[in-house]
DNA sequence: TTGAAAGCGTTACCAC
DNA sequence: GTGGTAACGCTTTCAA
């Protein structure tokens, strides 16, 4: 494997010289940068990656502490994931994977062992035990999710709250005037309390400006508790019934549920699901979907990192950043009922 | 940031020393560790990952390359993503994202910036444009999924001609004298010739020992497409129907074609789809599933690569490990059919 | 059982 | 515009 010597001896010129073609940190003639150029071509260099991280204290790696949590849309997860990778590279920057179940231990080991520059935090709770150690660590990190108490923090999440109005204006607008909430499922609102309180936030202010009744019922991820979640709302339904399904856990299970009381939907019930682009792109059902965008969020997560890596957001940059979700309409779906 | 130096001097012994406290490759006095580790302790050491990259020429890192093909059920990526890295974690390494959109040369970037000291490469294709590189790389490489060339490769996946004939028998089993299979996804099936053909081949041998008739249709991710499927299955059989699907990207669309048609799954007709456990817990239609065994699959190409870098395999090591699949019920799945 | 010192392959400072 | 050289923090050989 040949180093940047053996460069510099083929090209005739010192081994700072080789460094500086590589960083463009100095002028270079360019004489002497198409030798240098051609022997690392010819020699099919590859700078020794430990090597530099050694001499300039910078690995171009990022951490990235994914979530291990049953409930969540595993499809989700992997579109952040394969976002994040593609941006990081595009950025010229590496991705380590830090599971989460080896917990705030596993932040401090690979920003103590300098094997990463950065972190992105995945999957951030409200009350997230590993925040703390989030301040301690001293390098830049980046959470996914909005925890509670955000100052000196850089955060990007979807607009939860933007996202439960626009379910309820866009079936208002369809004519609806009474709506059923579907919750997330009981264990991802026992965990993940921030995002779901400002999803409803939106739908209650939301319904309030457009005089909609909100009939908000549990979520539940077994055939009985969503036939039950369904019946409840249904019962407290006026005209054509409307449900919103945020979590893409149990989206399934609710269309299911309505076909097997009769009703089809996109005709005889409108139906908003949350997810994704990737996803709704092979739904199989026909539904509006709230698309929250997770490869936006996930690309500025990236972005954000490798500026203030670059030196281009200061060190202690702190920021909030919630990226619009937009409705997807597929065929045949709100077929506008004929509300009086 | 403490260095191995800081240790020594606090610990009054030499450099060496603390390295090898910590490789434990030469014997070291009781009484010494013991000053080392309190000092390590004490300053909250961590070896710097570079430093000790460079200096042992090991990274301990793998480099996990993942596709991104919009047909493969992005969750059971990521189930193999997560058993692989916590998997690695056990065995001291960490793992290094490579996308697969950087193709054969993000390949050759990784190794040759010595970012890791082997690879796994997902999602192996029986003609896989990625094998002649990883036969040139110089470092030891695992394969999920199997080539049509196994020679000098190290390559684990799940048996899928086992897999094949466990549908068969287990619906034999259960009365049933003629079965549908519903074919992968026509994309797919260009795509990875290789563990299609060896589904079918255990259908196909296990149908003849069974004396079953079997019914092949293409698979489809659309609606229509899906319905025509079913219809000629459904015209092929005699007696109960059964069908066998082992996509997991159109199940969902499967089971709702046949329930369209009046047909209960699990109760009308059996159905077996081919899922991951982790999927399986979550499924909300009742269905028999063929378990892979991806957690297996995953935890073994871990297991081999890094015996290889141990040292407790030999470099040249080359293997090809098919993992059992198991068929998992679910109640009121496979209600057996009256059959004559 | 331990220490000293020579690398490992870069980067970046100091000269010229 | 270019070259020499001292770090960077560790591993490992050679000596003791």
């Amino acid at each position: 494997m040949p180093t940047s010597k053996d460069v510099a001896a083929a090209a005739g010129v010192s081994q700072s010289t080789v460094s500086y073609v590589m960083s463009g940190k100095r002028p270079i003639s360019e004489k002497t940068r198409k030798r240098v150029e051609a022997a690392m071509e010819k020699l099919t260099y590859q700078p020794n990656a430990g090597a530099r991280a050694l001499a300039s204290r910078r690995t171009r790696v990022i951490g990235l502490v994914i979530p291990f949590i049953p409930e969540l849309h595993m499809s989700s997860i992997m579109e952040f994931i394969a976002v994040i990778a593609a941006t990081a590279r595009q950025l010229d920057h590496d991705i380590l994977l830090v599971t989460d179940d080896e917990g705030a231990a596993g932040l401090q080991r690979v920003v103590g062992q300098q094997l990463c520059d950065g972190l992105i935090l995945m999957q951030v709770e409200g009350v997230d035990n590993r925040i703390p150690v989030v301040r301690s660590l001293g390098v830049p990190v980046v959470l996914i999710g909005i925890p509670q108490q955000t100052t000196g923090l850089n955060c990007v999440d979807a607009d939860f709250e933007q996202a439960g109005a626009l379910c309820i204006t866009d079936l208002a607008d369809a004519g609806h005037r009474s709506i059923c909430i579907v919750n997330w499922q009981t264990s991802v609102v026992e965990r993940h309390v921030n995002y779901v309180q400002r999803f409803h936030e939106g739908v209650r202010s939301a319904a309030l400006d457009r005089k909609v009744q909100i009939v908000t019922v549990a979520g539940n991820n077994d055939r009985a508790g969503m036939a039950a979640a369904v019946d409840e709302g249904l019962a407290g339904l006026a005209g054509a019934p409307a449900f919103v399904c945020p979590d893409a856990g149990i989206q399934e299970l609710l269309l299911d549920t309505l076909r097997i009381r009769g009703l089809t939907p996109g005709t005889d019930v409108s139906v908003i699901g949350g997810c994704s682009a990737a996803v709704a792109e092979r739904q199989i059902i026909p539904l509006s979907t709230i698309d929250l965008q997770p490869a936006t969020v996930s690309r500025r997560a990236v972005q954000i990192l490798c500026a203030i890596l670059a030196g281009q957001l200061q060190q202690d940059h702190e920021c909030v950043e919630l990226i619009s979700p937009v409705i997807v309409h597929r065929d045949s779906t709100i077929k506008r009922p004929d509300v009086p």
